[in-house]
DNA sequence: AATATTCATCGTATATTTGCGATATAAAAT
DNA sequence: ATTTTATATCGCAAATATACGATGAATATT
């Protein structure tokens, strides 16, 4: 595999593949949720309900941060996540529009 | 990495992670969109308009078989591949049932 | 029958992901 | 000041994913 040929395919593509892969491990799922149901909750929080090490989710967690899904802020000693609302509707919506528009297709094949 | 903790999370989590993981390379996502706009199409047409090779586009094709959201039909010496609709309905109402549900906890803390 | 076409599968190389323990850092508690 | 607590990061190992050429199998064409 010499070259990532992911680059090669179209934007809107490319992206709704990257938020796809941000929800495609249940870690990343759960963390979502378990974030969303608090509001805002403490890493810890997070580690004691998944059966993962303190420093793989914390991994998982840095990803989701990454992809923009969540906001992480230093609170003392502890780490404060909560969810980016903002980007959560945005990928809603790119989610949403690509089963609509997928969906269009099978009574009109109007694509 | 000796196991696999994946399993070890709730079902329903895993089956969002696991559709979501079917879209999360942008060839994959691009296949759903040429098929599900020409209705039905053969691997050929497919390989034309991706930037792949026959041999990675039929490895594609392959797992989003697996995973239940196409299928593929040999009709000669051809392969005829087609959304499972139904397939892609489930997914459709796993994806918004979880961005709802999310989206719930935003005012209400309802989770 | 021989050849060409279409596609799946195999083998292989490389890249990425997943997972953890160990360590580092920084605040809090003693 | 020292120790404890909470979390991020580093380094490593194993597992998976991505990509392709080569090959195989099966049909179609000559």
């Amino acid at each position: 595999m010499a070259i990532n040929k992911k680059s090669e395919f179209k934007a809107d593509e490319i992206i709704l593949a990257e938020f796809a892969k941000a929800i495609s491990h249940p870690a990343r799922v759960a963390i979502l949720k378990v974030v969303a149901s608090r509001q805002s909750c403490i890493c810890g929080e997070i580690v004691d309900v998944l059966p993962l090490a303190q420093s793989t989710v914390s991994q998982h967690l840095k990803e989701l941060k990454e992809i923009g899904l969540i906001d992480g802020t230093v609170d003392g000693v502890k780490s404060c996540y909560c969810i980016n609302w903002s980007a959560f509707e945005k990928i809603s919506t790119i989610f949403k529009d690509f089963i609509d528009r997928t969906q269009c297709c099978k009574d009109k094949g109007c694509c």
